[in-house]
DNA sequence: ACGTTTTTATGAACATGTTCATAATTTATT
DNA sequence: AATAAATTATGAACATGTTCATAAAAACGT
């Protein structure tokens, strides 16, 4: 019954909120980058945290301060790779819709493919749905929000973009197409991922196709009512839940 | 350089294919339902091998005789649990299409219910691509192509069927479908996984509607495309690809 | 400059999945 | 029955992700 009276405990110190110094923020980077290049070179199952630790000249105690479990590294990663792609498509040319969804795609593809199997590995982790790395969990669920705007981008600065009402149930859908052509990309064994090639391209095609029909009714209905399954979970925050702090 | 003419090895006689005996299978059986149960009561990741072992009266080494590793515990349940929505789907009246699809698929959710945190963790596992349990790997290829057939007999069985050819590769893409509805379903915190549900009335009420329509070439064309893109990943075996052992 | 607090760093200890050499037991062979 | 071979079983040892108590270093207040 230690009632909480006492002087407040010590508090190790945790390096979470904005309140990075500088020089945490060297030795983090520098771990990460260590880290990287023992994935690339050793594969990510491969790569022991000791090594890591080891070869950036630290402990193995440190690695863990800056990253709480070993995905976080890979997650670290994707969120760097994420803001390449965020660029990229800001300097995306308007096409039609369904070209720029692709050319997005493939560059996304372009980036992840030298860590394929890194990724592999955080979207393995990141399945578990209690995983602190869950893909549609509340531990990435600003990186989420992030990517979807990139999507949004993708869509709004199409030559045929719908208006923005649609534009958001879209984002939604496309958003989720995304994640799921990387799921399939890290299935996908065949000949430098020639099939996941063939399923953009068909994308591409069907989409192209039928672009001038998505606005009607009996389709843009289906879309939206679709769209509002998967928001909640795919989708971005919703306004004022959690994460206002 | 020892060159190979010694008495040939002991070899630890692994229990793999076929031989085995009566009372293997017993003690493989009561391990497995020892690790079921416990699975249930506290949890995939809570549950120590050692827990396993401890509780049915084996040793640690035992259970590793019969399960190369904690996931295959994981994937007897799923085989066993696929046997029985076999059952299910063979007395399943015909009905449409669209009707029969997700009648199984609520039949596999609901036999999946109980184990949805344990499931969680094989899928995760499973989508490591070169995990011995990669769903698209060589390793669970005879299940993956056991419920292939199953959704063979879905749309086979329905009172609007298509002919021989379109069925195999609508085949294709229900169980494409059907591995996206699990996982869905195992990342949906959704009340009672209601977001699933309405996914799947969405599915049903969407096929419904377009059922007349993909028989015609317009449609059926880039269906068969679309198939024969996702087949050699997700579908059956290629007639003479391995495993013709 | 000195004590205090905060931050950064360390490595031993732990938990748990997995492997392996070895032993006990059963089955087959002569 | 006696011996050999195969099968079933054991638990110590190992590897590695993670935690934690503790120490070194830096920053801060006076």
């Amino acid at each position: 019954m230690t009632v909480k009276t006492a002087p407040a405990k010590p508090s190790p110190a945790k390096p979470s909120p904005a309140k990075t110094t500088p020089k945490a923020q060297r030795t983090r980077e520098h771990i990460l980058e260590t880290a990287l290049e023992l994935f690339a070179r050793k594969g990510y199952a491969e790569t022991t945290m000791r090594d890591i630790a080891g070869e950036a000249g630290s402990s193995l105690g440190l690695a863990y301060r800056y990253f709480a479990r070993k995905e976080e590294m890979v997650l670290a990663l994707y969120e760097r790779l994420a803001s390449e792609l965020e660029e990229e498509v800001a300097a995306l040319p308007p096409m039609p819709l369904a070209k720029r969804f692709v050319a997005t795609m493939e560059a996304d593809l372009r980036r992840l493919t030298p860590h394929r199997a890194t990724m592999g590995a955080l979207f393995a982790a990141g399945l578990a749905p209690d995983s602190p790395v869950a893909v549609l969990g509340d531990g990435v669920a600003g990186l989420r929000d992030r990517v979807w705007r990139i999507y949004l981008r993708v869509v709004m600065g199409a030559s045929d973009a719908p208006r923005r009402g649609q534009a958001e149930q879209m984002t939604t859908l496309f958003y989720s197409a995304h994640l799921l052509i990387i799921l399939f990309w890290l299935q996908d064994r065949s000949e430098g991922q020639g099939k996941t090639r063939d399923l953009l391209a068909f994308a591409q095609e069907m989409l192209g196709r039928l672009r001038p029909v998505l606005g009607l009714p009996p389709i843009a209905r289906p879309l939206a009512r679709l769209a509002r399954i998967v928001r909640p979970m795919f989708g971005p925050l919703e306004m004022g839940e959690g994460s206002v702090k």
